[in-house]
DNA sequence: GATGAATGAGTTTTCATTCAT
DNA sequence: GATGAATGAAAACTCATTCAT
């Protein structure tokens, strides 16, 4: 199934913007990593900072129905929900470094549209921060610095991007548990007496 | 004790470059944001990656001062060296934000600065790796990840930068606290009995 | 026929080249100078250098193409074709003013493409060679100098350029006449007995 | 002896407009070229084309000198006057290649300054001139042609400096014995009857 | 749907020159 | 006599974008 004209765009517009920077990035190079011309690139996207708003919307998305579909696997529990949420994030930097790396470029967006995208990222945020609140009630998570281990998790998860790689010495598999086990490290979980 | 034409370059060009990425930002705006004609910055530096590549190694640099200055301080006791160490980190990410978050533009030194700015940084991860290793070997720090909590805890810091406001509801000290707190946690800190 | 864009850009590069040199010589000007934008000159030619290289190439194809139509209308005799290959440089240097001129820019060549041009030009040098060297073995060329008379032949057919004027006491039939004459001089020319 | 500070300035500029071009010649790297500051050469000269006005003046001035230091040592007879006027220039040529390359830069000087450089150069013209006109008068110049021999033979001379080195295969007396040779061919030179 | 031509404002950088010290 | 700092204009070139076809 060859990827629509559209899609062949904002992949070649992600590794350039990734690798230049969005201000350093140029439509002509775009178009040529895609082949086409740039009156043919201009034909689907009205602008260099469409292509931004894209990109960045698309990236949301993506990880969001990575996390939506891990989330419906787990039950309950907050120590379980908080392993397949860091599962998924981990997945998803390991498996989308230039999807994730993007993200940086949020500085590029006009206001108007920096407004909508950060309504959209404050959902991350909220998912790690509703679970371990859950774990705070539920006594399994002991941290005093619940704000602050949350702030941790992710950032340790999405710094991923920047130095795993897959044909490195761990696996994906090695990753995923490595991260899990210290985001519940992070939240201080004690598992309840039975 | 008014600083030097050339602080003042690189202090211009460091919020620009922070504000709109290496390649969006314009030597003519660094110009105007310290008063002076392009051609007078081009008398105390070359070009724009010149700039940026002053700009790095001055952050590096400043880093590095605070964590020999905070070592200095230190007994050999592996989690009193990573305390110091993870303060030192918190209070220069809180205290020069715009000096952290350049770090980003490292992608926009030309191969040869980079390399050697590489070649600098890498220090970082030593210092941190020697700390958790010494606690490794003297059974305070028993974490089985040591080398995955290093780069949390050094992620964790970095991320301090782009949210940490010192007019916020949190004090200097409160981070401190907190981000050491949290760093022991990572290494699963264990008092050795007295 | 209206010259096509290209043309009309390298003639306008030409003589912009030829008045102030390479080196002062500004793109600007010579896109006003055909009435284009600067931008639009781009979009043809990728840069300076690659005009002089243009035109430098169009020059001695075109003095090359006229020495081949001259010597196919010659027989084997040296001393004819010597005549008709003097006749054609200097109908050329007469008629190409600026086309020969422009050739003291060969100094502002980058390496490469200097190369390339030298070997094209050291074809002007063999052919007269040749034809001397073939009226030395004929005998009808008597010049104990043979390479100091060649030299001599293109010296003073080049020169044409800077002082020759089509409203000038000289036709081009008196001049071709009179150069024609000189290089017979210059190489000793003594007609075998019939 | 050292050279004074002036003839230190032209000579490194002489070297640099013809190296470049006047119009890419820079000033900075003539300052450099001699080791000194900017300001300390414009403390000698006072502008760019004053700079090219003096090298000019000094290259016509040296020439001539070499012309009258050599007609002195010749008689009266023509043939023997345009002997030693072809070595002289020769010798020139030879020995000073960038005083001689530099004479093409002469379309730089403006206006005024040309005027009043053309002038003198028209001397040149005017030696080889009158040589020639009284050798034909005296019979033993007999071309037809004289205008055009004299502009050969300065031709010729002129492309010595494009050419000629001095650890080549030639020596300088074989280029002088070599070219008064083909001078005196040029004119159609007949000894006249003892 | 797609293209090549065109543009005007922008880029970094270099220039010849001046001037206070 | 000499210098480092400073400048305004101009250089070559690139940009995102538009439009007629």
């Amino acid at each position: 199934m060859r990827p629509t004209r559209q899609q062949e765009i904002i992949d070649a517009a992600r590794e350039e913007f990734v690798e230049q920077g969005y201000g350093a990035a140029s439509i002509r190079d775009i178009a040529q990593r895609c082949g086409m011309s740039m009156s043919a690139l201009y034909h689907y996207y009205p602008g260099k900072q469409d292509l931004l708003k894209a990109i960045l919307d698309e990236g949301v998305e993506a990880y969001f129905d990575a996390c939506e579909r891990a989330l419906a696997t787990a039950g309950p529990d907050p120590a379980e929900r908080l392993q397949v949420l860091v599962a998924a994030t981990v997945v998803f930097r390991a498996d989308h470094p230039v999807k994730s790396s993007i993200m940086t470029e949020e500085r590029s967006l006009e206001p108007e549209n920096l407004a909508s995208y950060r309504k959209q990222t404050a959902r991350a945020t909220q998912q790690f921060q509703e679970i371990i609140a859950a774990g705070l009630v539920a006594g399994v998570f002991t941290t005093r610095y619940p704000e602050d281990a949350r702030r941790a998790i992710i950032a340790m998860c999405n710094a991923i991007a920047q130095w795993w790689r897959p044909d490195g010495p761990l696996t994906r598999e090695d990753l995923v548990e490595r991260y899990v086990a210290l985001a519940l490290t992070l939240v201080e979980y004690r598992p309840a007496d039975r």
